[in-house]
DNA sequence: TGGACTAGCCTGTATATACAACTTGACGGT
DNA sequence: ACCGTCAAGTTGTATATACAGGCTAGTCCA
């Protein structure tokens, strides 16, 4: 027996275990309706209920003719407001250089091994890296990642591909988790990113999950004069032309 | 003509107006999916996919065997990331208290007018108050509300209910935008919240709409050493038991 | 008077069926 | 060789129907 699940959610967790597994990579083909209707022993509108709702939590893409394809990871990184700082100047139009200032592999110690639930010891990458718009310092991003997770950091050049890519890259990030401060740099990060003296920095300290544990932990700098973060936020469903709806109100009210 | 709109879309548009403009109020009921069926001329899934995507969306609540209601606005606001502070003081277990520093009404000048998009000199409430967590200021809030939007500004006693738990029970907050910057802060501010000279603000200016239209505009300083800005994000509808999936997964795979 | 029961409404799910619109590839004619 | 047409598969929507289970109010019985 399912044990009470509905089979529209049997259907979901199927292909949401699949992706998260990376069994289902970005842009592969998820089983068509019909295909599911004959494997599954479900009706049609079972299925399509299932993959309709995996749409709207962005996990599928589905085109009418051509059949449905695991969402690409920048679209649902874009859900879980986890902005790429390359992508954010290219959309202002400028131009978006980097600095690596290290890039080793380390034993997590610490507060490091804590907030990424490892052992002491562990093996993780740490990178040290300084973006640039336009030429001018915007953020000091102090990164490890565990070296299990992602295995051929060692041989990546984060220069041309920044770290927040490269891991949407490999596999979905699930889940984040971030802390906003605002406080005074140490003398590093004001050299770092040429600021003033007295001048505070943005402080955005970010973990962040897939396949269940935490893999990553970033902790970012910026100058509180040249950066600020911005979110928007809409209900959701709402469609533009909801004005010739006069008519038809006086119907629902009786 | 419906314009090609699907009939459960123009449903929900249906409801998200009456909604949004206050005909539906929280906790009133929903016509059920039979009414609609009747009303509306439409087949009670198409109701039911109108309503439980509406339901999927924060807009309504419903209970079996008792109907559908416009969802507490409080549900609704959680949704849309905005705080607040009273609220997250009593979460940590602290005492939240209030001084009003100024309750007046006013005529918007200048960049007050411009972020509320209204004609220069529209009439305003403005406040300025002083949060406390167990006695030491916390946040100084210095907020802009439309007269027109919130006629009994000028009775309510801000001391006893936040502006914001004030404003979400009047009207339904549909839309918010805000930006958070790191900045040290003028003499009064940093006054008022008792901080050392040095330290940084974190401030967070946001714009919430109602009715389609800005309706308040806040400018929130917070000490850098005693504030910080939390979000949790989770991929949506990921549900706790996926484990018993492996008998399942071979019938997929082919 | 009080308690048990039931009829009626509600949501939640599942199925079978139908039609429309879109995409791709194969087939056939010019 | 090229173009048009058509068939098959896919998503998107809509309907009619059915059963299960929750909730409420009213009725009936003790």
């Amino acid at each position: 027996m399912s044990g009470g699940k509905p089979r529209y959610q049997e259907l979901k967790d199927l292909i949401i275990t699949q992706i998260s597994s990376g069994q289902l990579r970005p842009h592969d083909r998820v089983p068509s309706e019909n295909e599911l209707v004959e494997r599954m022993s479900v009706s049609r509108m079972t299925a399509n209920r299932a993959l309709r709702e995996l749409t709207d939590e962005g996990y599928v893409k589905r085109i009418a003719g051509r059949g449905t394809f695991v969402s690409d990871f920048r679209s649902r990184s874009h859900m879980l407001e986890v902005h790429n700082i390359a992508d954010e100047i290219a959309q202002r139009g400028h131009r978006h250089t980097c600095d690596v200032l290290r890039h080793s592999r380390q034993h997590a110690r610490g507060e490091i091994a804590r907030v990424l639930d490892v052992a002491q010891g562990t093996d993780v990458f740490h990178l040290l890296l300084v973006h640039f718009e336009n030429g001018t310092p915007i953020q000091v991003e102090d990164r490890h990642i565990l070296a299990e997770f992602a295995p051929g950091c060692a041989d990546h050049d984060f220069g041309s591909v920044t770290p927040g890519a490269y891991l949407t890259s490999i596999a979905p990030l699930q889940e984040a988790e971030q802390v906003v401060r605002a406080q005074l740099p140490n003398a590093a990060v004001r050299r770092r990113l040429q600021m003033p003296e007295n001048e505070p920095c943005l402080v955005v300290m970010r973990r962040t999950w897939a396949h269940g544990r935490p893999v990553t932990f970033a902790r970012l700098h910026h100058p509180g004069s040249r950066y600020e973060l911005t979110g928007h936020y809409t209900p959701p469903g709402t469609s533009k032309s909801a004005s010739d709806d006069v008519v038809q109100l006086e119907k629902l009210q009786r």
